[in-house]
DNA sequence: TTTATGCTATTGTCCATGACATATTTGCTT
DNA sequence: AAGCAAATATGTCATGGACAATAGCATAAA
């Protein structure tokens, strides 16, 4: 039921094994499909759709471009060509503004080095060592947010393949979760108590552990809630939890509106000495700081923000 | 759209949010209400099915009893009631089972106390402590997967919230990233070399990281890539870094028929020599072992199957 | 020029019903 | 008891229609 096992070139895919590879639900194929005539998939001998490889793998390219903001009515139809001039067009910022004059610079594109030749362990030890030599602040300040960004912008740019991005933020990760660790055991937790999360619709987790590794090393107390946590649920931790600040992280291709209500409506349902602390590099939050959430623009902003909290709180 | 939000009394959910808070298709849960009269959902005021809350739940204890084996046809129509009774006739292993004789179960118990009072730090210093005291092997296969099934359980019947859910799971993987970070830093890495991840349905990491820390602590050389990676990058990943094996974990709610047609058509994109080999709760595994992979029963089967491993290829 | 407001096209998801391949059970025969 | 065939149970796919939510655009107001 599944796929037709034809010869390997001729590889085709079911519908479920379609929207389980392109994360495209069922029925949104099948309205592509009579909207805008692609996909067009044969038919097995059951009458069902049976989807080319080359489809499938079209399909993923616009994936891409609808997360980056692309509306399907302007890129289902369109050529694979066409698709792949639209793809080389999407933004380089942050790379040439992070490379540069500071030593710093070098570190980075060692690690982006290591990373294109898909040298993970390499990477990995490299990123221990560089934590080690520039502390964790400067490290993640200076070389693990840039290189999250140019990760990033390589990925819309299709320049490198779901499992790099994968094995890259697993790498990440690890050696985040070290760091914390280690100052957590060599620091004195005290307050102000964060609680550290994000919204149901947002997956990305490294975000909040360079926030979390942050706190940590200005010496916060941590109580860490992982990805994705509904906002009722946010709001009962916290009447058990009682955090001072509620910290949240938000990437780049979040849908502002959900943004901006969800933040609202976690300001009413969060009592009124409980800060907000809206960071990420999602654009909304720069161009409509939303009334009674503190906006993170930048990382070295947290420790800022803290000490303002410490020396507002007495 | 994801649900709606009604008074908490009278809270409700869209079919997509059962679809995702139960593992059980749309389809399914239509074709159930046409055929067996159950669920019954209202209607909002688009038409739309909207489920209660108390629904949800035993479509929840329905989802086990099938997963235990039972058929729809029995269990799907009866009431709560006589779905209880059945419930209870199941064998509830892991607790049962990990508790008594030995000093571990004692460990365990403290270990949900701490859970139950909401004492994260608490847990995560006793968690630490374990891991130094008994080894990351028995910590793992005697304390950590008891408990992770206890709050699986937990959670199937909504014992507890999702927040308590979140931060047990934050305070598990930072047990066991550590674990790991200790372990690699400390052993020499051969082979076989073991390429980690989830199907993309599959949001789980626990599993895997568990299975990351075992074979680690074996001496393999793990590639981990996080979860929900899709097949065709599984098999990109395996030509870049040719693992020996591709491990795999499932949770207990992966729908049965994703996860072998998932296994076939990975196994037809590997090279033959690549082993598979499938772990985690999912009981379908257990059942209906698909050829061509193996089957991770229990985590103390990673060492047994090491082992094999190494026998065979010289 | 910028900011609000209302209109229109776009787009994802839902609905109902029917069909059927596969898996499981039942019943019959040896 | 054991094997086999018929019947039943079950999940997934198909079609085509509907519509709320979203985004884009143009016009009016500041």
């Amino acid at each position: 039921m599944d796929l037709s096992e034809g010869e390997s070139k001729h590889l085709t895919f079911s519908i479920a094994a379609v929207e389980r590879d392109t994360g495209i639900g069922k029925d949104t194929l099948r309205v592509w499909e009579r909207r805008y005539g692609f996909p067009q998939p044969g038919r097995d001998s059951f009458g069902e759709r049976s989807y080319p490889l080359a489809q499938v793998e079209k399909l993923r390219i616009i994936k891409r471009l609808l997360d980056a903001g692309h509306r399907p009515g302007q890129v289902v139809a369109i050529s694979v060509e066409q698709l792949q001039s639209i793809t080389e067009s999407l933004t380089d910022g942050p790379m040439a503004l992070a490379r540069g004059k500071d030593g710093v610079g070098q570190l980075l594109d060692e690690a982006m080095g290591l990373l294109r030749a898909q040298d993970i362990d390499g990477l990995r030890s490299h990123l221990h060592q560089t934590v080690a030599s520039l502390g964790v602040n400067r490290f993640i300040i200076e070389l693990l947010a840039p290189l999250n960004s140019m990760v990033g912008d390589a990925w819309m740019r299709a320049e490198i393949q779901v499992f790099e991005e994968h094995m890259y933020t697993e790498c990440a990760t690890g050696v985040l979760r070290q760091a914390i660790h280690l100052l957590s055991s060599h620091t004195l937790h005290r307050q102000p108590r964060v609680l550290l999360t994000t919204f149901p619709q947002e997956e990305h987790a490294v975000g909040l552990l360079m926030a979390e590794s942050l706190l940590t090393s200005q010496g916060c107390h941590c109580l860490p809630m992982g990805v994705k946590t509904p906002l009722s649920d946010i709001a009962k931790a916290a009447q058990v939890h009682h955090p001072d600040i509620v910290a949240l992280s938000f990437s780049v291709s979040q849908n502002p509106n959900h943004v901006l209500d969800g933040l609202a409506e976690l300001r009413r349902l969060l009592p009124e000495q409980v800060e907000i602390w809206a960071g990420g590099r999602a654009p909304v939050l720069q161009r409509r700081p939303p009334a009674g959430i503190t906006v993170i623009a930048d990382l070295a902003q947290i420790e800022v923000q803290v000490q303002r909290w410490r020396k507002r709180k007495p």
